[in-house]
DNA sequence: GACCTACAGTTGACGCTGTCTACTACAGGA
DNA sequence: TCCTGTAGTAGACAGCGTCAACTGTAGGTC
């Protein structure tokens, strides 16, 4: 060990943590490799070695929040009926997003640098996504429908709730939420989404999109829009 | 009219003509003073002139952002049922966040401009806000539920279903989702919306704490252990 | 008409950023 | 002993936001 001859004992590491640290009180746009390097009394150009871009060590930083965010919804408090346990998944999902606003936004709010040039991010990624993923297989209805599309609808959902509870949506909704609204939002909307998953799923939902030949009717508007896959 | 002299005949609005096209294809981080004066070939100071700062700027590009959004919902197809209509709603929600995402982003995913400091941004994004309200109020269900709540449900659920297409929601979770998964979950998820809207709001969704008198299966046994800890 | 002021534009400078290049000093192996 | 790789340094460059000072014109007032 202690390869580096000068003060830092390990200087990717501690470019990593001093990343954190500036994210979370200035955002992502505040980090800057220079002055990570300020904070940890090296050049400006030290942090170049370990780290090839920014964009290198912010994946880095976003693999990391990741798994902070897994790690921290993986100790929830554990109940035997798996829809306790989603409402504490729940829970600790917008507890996370409200302690650690900057955090959460650095994860699904920021363009991702390239992320299938950073496979450790999405590794990370993916496990948090897996944690849910669980929580709703565990669920265990017997109406069998895809469950990744449940765990999607209650990731989204969550997700939603988080950004709407960072954002302040009060104020983006101008006058129409009385005050206090936020406070009952999670309940409610956990209470919601217990109900979807409890009412089976119905062919209807499978949209009119969906269905191929039948009743072509006035849809030709959805239809335009759905044909250009993305973008 | 004509009150410049030069080049430009508007130029406060050309500068934001410039900006979204320069959001539209660079991401809000790709937004730059002196790139919209070059586009425009004025001095890289004369937008200045007009906005005392790039947040000036970047609110008055968020307020367009977000009064073309809710003019892409206001011009959805309309359904007499009110629950076709919030599936058309929904359907166009996904719609424009897919066709504009880096705008899209730019209204949710980005760290706004000190909201209360730009009025006009604020005003804008409560419109959108409100035709979803709108849509939630008109279905008249017999439970009285908070309409801002289920407003905020669903706006949570599309917002969150929009951000994980976005970010291409399979490569973040991994091998887990199976191709095609995003195609489905539109429909899906908003089947799953309105199976949570058509049942009634329970008591138990109030907190963890409260009593659900009737639960729908065979998962009443967790009430019993569940403990007061609310958090 | 002469004058003044406000405004919309200009140029130039400052310190910040990411990143390229070149240089240095040490460790470890041949 | 020499060579090579590595982890650090320093300097330079262009692009950024923004501050300051300057310029030229339109419009109103004497």
């Amino acid at each position: 060990m202690a390869k580096s001859r000068f003060r830092q004992a390990n200087l990717p590491e501690a470019c990593v943590e001093q990343a954190l640290a500036i994210i979370a009180t200035d955002g992502v746009e505040g980090l800057s490799l220079r002055e990570v390097a300020r904070r940890l009394g090296v050049s400006h150009q030290a942090p170049y070695k370990h780290y090839p871009s920014r964009e290198h060590l912010l994946a880095e930083v976003v693999a990391r929040a990741f798994a902070a965010f897994a790690a921290h919804l993986d100790a929830r408090p554990r109940r035997r009926d798996p829809y306790d346990d989603l409402r504490e998944m729940g829970r600790a999902y917008i507890g996370y997003a409200l302690a650690h606003p900057l955090h959460y936004r650095l994860m699904f709010g920021t363009p991702l640098p390239e992320p299938e040039a950073h496979p450790a991010m999405m590794r990370q990624a993916s496990h948090a996504f897996a944690l849910l993923t669980d929580a709703i297989v565990r669920l265990g209805r017997d109406d069998p429908p895809a469950p990744e599309l449940d765990a999607l609808y209650v990731w989204a959902t969550m997700h939603g709730l988080a950004i709407l509870s960072i954002m302040k949506a009060p104020a983006l909704a101008g006058a129409r939420l009385p005050a206090g609204t936020m406070d009952k939002a999670v309940p409610h909307i956990i209470g919601r989404v217990r109900n979807a998953l409890l009412s089976p799923a119905e062919p209807g939902q499978q949209d009119a999109g969906a269905r191929p030949p039948a009743r072509r009717q006035k849809t030709q508007a959805a239809a335009a829009k759905r044909s250009p896959t993305t973008r």
